[in-house]
DNA sequence: GCCGTTTTCGGCCCGACTGTTTTCAGTCG
């Protein structure tokens, strides 16, 4: 197989430019049918596990979604780099308006009367024009639409919008509590993209089922609110300390299970399910499922109801995306999916050797209490000298000192390091001191700046070395703040797969790396997956329900994650035990 | 712009809230 990629173009690019059409569309107020095809054209290279950039005319229009069209797009912008398409659309709107979309309130009508009316092209001329009441003169806006604007662009300021899964999850647990105590006779239950198990969320959304109306008062109420963005019966939305946005819903008892479906979402799984719908002669929405005929109600009660009345198993949330979950439904053939009772060990892991916080034997007394049957120890190594690495005689001497506490605890040990990949591939500790050990993680902690070519080179050096077990946080994303590493991580699962190197879903919730599509290409391509927490200090063995979500959302099952295997399987399958 | 076992044309998911509108457009999810 060919790993030239014209101009390194990978899917996020393609994505981003197709979602920047779509949205210079709707500026120009364009049909919104076209719209929604870029829309989904941008969702589909997002979360598309190959490389569209490698594939050809014929491969493109195989995709569902992506047409004549969407697919010529695609392939010029592989073969340019640029697409005249967009280009052109730019030349009418300049892309800083773009960042207009972003704000509280502000739509693409708006922001195309803020173009043509007020010529403003940039935030900075949005906040000038509100300040200078130019922009409550448009016709349409008036003065609490100006003040709206100009808070939408302060807050823009203070809270850059997105929070990690854990931080969300702890957010909208304490709105959940409040209001559970304050109407205990109500069903509260999380919904949107956090129970989805997405990465990072924009905003929590709550939904409350059977509770009166002064619920929604006792909401906007909460000691945390800092602002009310909208008050209304049944949809309330406001702004809590550290910048999360919470909506509520409150819905009827009857209707919990068509609600939980409908504001659980995503977007395209619900617009599939309700296609699904019109085609079995009934209607969806959010109260619950009707006949079209006669409107009747036929369920909505629970939401397995709901999918059972359009002929489907129930769908885990974590599959809710569009990504072929529909049709497994009406197999009744999906996945048993991974849950964190089915993790077994955990193979990375620091103490206070390196840098963790707890000592060896309280790790391993922690990791029992988490129910672990086994944990490989992992601290770092000499070139990480701030995490205070180890060089070979200390890791040698630490290895010893593992190996003594075997059992001791209730738990089986591994004796390991976290081993740096340097620059150029070759591993931080000499060959020697890794093949004494019982496990190797590799990864990557400097140079990250490196090309393409580089980084991925890099990689497969090291899963060339055969003392190598697993890659941890192979893309070195940070959630928020750092941009995954140039590299080429189809490359890298190929020879992973090949090698007998298993990949690592990394449970740290800034990292959660792995991701979920690239965790389905891991699986695809028949490479090892194991899931670690990374663990710290005694609280991080926790993490592992963060990486448990994203194998979920990966579709995985027990069978594809190594570390749900006892320990003796589990160490017999290791790439350095296996009979080559 | 995409799609098709009644279709190559004519469809394409649905509802709540806000502000400025005297009947509705825009935004959001």
């Amino acid at each position: 197989m060919s790993r030239r990629k014209a101009f390194g173009l990978d899917n996020q690019t393609i994505a981003r430019t197709l979602g920047e059409i779509a949205d210079l569309l709707e500026i120009k107020n364009e049909n919104p049918f076209k719209i929604r095809a870029y829309r989904n054209g941008a969702d589909i290279a997002a979360n598309h596990p190959h490389q569209l950039a490698t594939l050809d005319l014929p491969a493109l229009r195989e995709i569902p979604g992506i047409g004549k069209d969407l697919a010529a797009r695609i392939r010029e912008m592989s073969e340019t780099g640029g697409c005249a398409y967009h280009q052109e659309l730019v030349a009418e709107f300049p892309a800083t308006v773009l960042d207009l979309l972003h704000l509280q309130g502000v739509g693409p009508k708006t922001v195309a009367t803020f173009y043509r009316e007020l010529h403003v092209r940039t935030i900075d001329d949005l906040e000038q024009a509100a300040k200078s009441g130019r922009v409550r003169a448009l016709r349409g806006m008036g003065a609490k639409k100006e003040a709206l604007i100009l808070k939408a662009l302060e807050e823009r300021k203070r809270f850059a919008g997105r929070h990690l899964l854990s931080e969300a999850t702890e957010a909208a647990s304490g709105v959940a509590a409040y209001l559970r105590e304050f109407s205990p006779a109500a069903t509260i239950d999380v919904v949107g993209s956090l129970r989805r198990g997405c990465d990072t969320c924009g905003d929590l959304d709550l939904l409350a089922s059977g509770a009166s109306a002064e619920l929604m008062d006792a909401f906007v109420r909460y000691p945390l609110v800092e602002r009310v963005l909208g008050r209304g019966d049944t949809k309330s939305s406001v702004l809590v300390r550290r910048g999360f946005q919470v909506d509520l819903r409150l819905v009827a008892h009857d209707s919990r299970g068509a609600a939980l479906q409908y504001f659980t979402g995503s977007k395209a799984h619900n617009i599939a399910l309700r296609d699904r719908a019109i085609g079995l002669g009934l209607k969806l929405n959010e109260y619950g499922v009707f006949r079209l005929a006669d409107e009747a109600k036929v369920a909505g009660v629970t939401e397995e109801e709901v999918y059972a009345a359009l002929g489907l198993e129930l769908v885990p949330p974590e599959l809710r995306e569009d990504r072929g979950e529909i049709v497994r439904a009406a197999d009744r053939s999906l996945p048993r999916l991974l849950e964190r009772t089915d993790v077994r060990g955990d193979l990375h892991v620091h103490t206070s050797e390196s840098d963790g916080r707890d000592d060896l034997a309280d790790m391993l007394r922690a990791a029992a209490d988490a129910g672990l049957e086994y944990v490989a120890v992992t601290d770092h190594t000499q070139s990480l000298t701030m995490a205070n690495g180890l060089d070979e005689s200390r890791a040698l001497a630490h290895a010893a000192r593992i190996r003594a506490l075997d059992r001791r605890h209730g738990i089986r040990v591994l004796a390991g390091v976290e081993c740096d990949i340097l620059p150029d591939g070759s591993l931080d500790l000499d060959d020697d001191c890794l093949a004494a050990l019982d496990l190797v993680v590799a990864s990557v902690h400097s140079a990250f700046n490196q090309d393409r070519r580089e980084m991925t080179d890099r990689f497969l050096r090291a899963i060339e070395n055969p003392h190598v077990d697993i890659i941890a946080h192979p893309t070195g994303r940070m959630l928020l703040k750092r941009e995954p590493y140039a590299v080429d991580i189809e490359a890298v699962v190929d020879a992973a797969a090949r090698q007998g190197v298993a990949l690592e879903i990394n449970s740290q919730a800034h990292r959660l790396d792995l991701n979920d599509v690239n965790a389905t290409l891991a699986r695809d391509r028949g490479a090892r997956i194991v899931i670690s927490s990374d663990a710290h200090s005694r609280q991080g063995f926790d993490a592992l329900a963060w990486g448990v979500i994203v194998g979920r959302r990966a579709w995985l099952e027990p069978r594809h994650v190594a570390n749900t295997l006892p320990f003796d399987a589990f160490k017999a399958g290791l790439r350095r035990n296996r009979a080559r």
